[in-house]
DNA sequence: CTCCATTCTGGACACGTGTCTGGACTGGTG
DNA sequence: CACCAGTCCAGACACGTGTCCAGAATGGAG
């Protein structure tokens, strides 16, 4: 067989035709996301348009929720780099807000699917529920200049208006764009006041 | 018959009888959440503790997101008074915060469940979701001394922030008390720089 | 080319959701 | 008292979820 290689979150040691598998899967996914919203997307939905049968897709998601984590986690590692060390701190701060803000723009159904999905109960969720929150802590602290096991109050904040900002645009309060540029707008408001 | 009377928002006009009906199931409903957590809850669950048939609780309730829904907002109406006027501005804006926050707190799974099921997407959740967020619009801009229709950006990021702690309570990131603390805090590091 | 482990399949299963019936109960009204 | 509108109920339904398993397909090693 080809030998193991990448350590995707969602199983141990896939080999190529599996993660192979695993990328159908997710990109299927974000287009049933995307064409019929998340409460309409089955998985025997998805498993048919990635040209699999649906007990392969319980091979690899455990539920509905985990594949739905799972294709945010991919969209978030991919979109939101280390902050530029050239930057400010305030400036880093905002960017890494508007990068993650981004990441579910243009996908109408997204944002509010990955946070129900998040907050599901099955293992394999809280294992990519404790990836994401760390990414995004470890890529704010970094921007801040601080270690990512800092108990730094700022970056909780900046956690918490994040996760608002989903949610609310989830709940269609306010469009995309405009949530990226609030919080970056909220980040150099709280920084350039407490540095 | 008894004359229609209370207006809540499940349906228009109850009866004294169906009110206490609806009455039941909330509180069966914040039973079984209790004990059980949102996924494991089921309205057949719910029913039976209320004493009521499953199709009747779907009389009243169209899902299970919009039941909880209801008692969410049941619960917020009756812990968050009008902003105390003798407080200054300040003040007001963190008790408010923390009032919302002490909504969940106590009931292990609320928090979750609430953000959950007001992301739904049946028109009775739709609605009763404009309704939540404008009473929390409302009693913010009122204890920021402001109209309800203010578009003052301070407002729409406490709103933000609220958003966001009910999440990390729901995602276990951290207790309760913690996040009625945090928002208070965030709320006077907001506004004593941008009175 | 054959073998065999890995991977995928098809279809059944138990259970939850939300909808829809016709019929039974209830309590004011004539 | 008999009526009847307003409620509630029991149970069947179509459909989605997540699990399971025997067997077919696949592809690298000998």
């Amino acid at each position: 067989m080809s030998s193991p290689s990448s350590h995707e979150s969602t199983r141990r040691r896939l080999t190529d035709q599996q993660a192979e598998t695993v990328r159908r899967l997710t990109e299927a996914a974000r287009e049933v996301l995307h064409e019929d919203g998340f409460e309409a997307m089955t998985v025997r939905m998805v498993a048919k348009r990635a040209g699999v049968a649906p007990a392969t897709a319980y091979t690899y998601f455990s539920s509905k929720n985990h594949l739905v984590a799972e294709l945010f986690w991919r969209m978030l590692v991919s979109s939101v780099p280390e902050p530029d060390h050239a930057l400010d701190i305030t400036e880093r701060a905002a960017v890494v807000l508007r990068d993650v803000a981004l990441v579910v723009a243009g996908e109408e159904q997204l944002a509010g699917a990955v946070t129900v999905a998040l907050l599901g109960s099955d293992p394999d969720v809280a294992h990519l529920r404790i990836r994401v929150g760390g990414f995004i802590r470890e890529r704010l602290a970094s921007a801040l200049g601080l270690p990512v096991d800092t108990d730094d109050e700022r970056v909780e904040l900046l956690e918490m208006l994040y996760s608002g900002a989903l949610v609310r645009a989830g709940m269609g309060y306010q469009t995309y764009s405009d949530i990226a540029d609030r919080l970056a707008g909220a980040a150099k408001l709280l920084l350039e006041e407490h540095p």
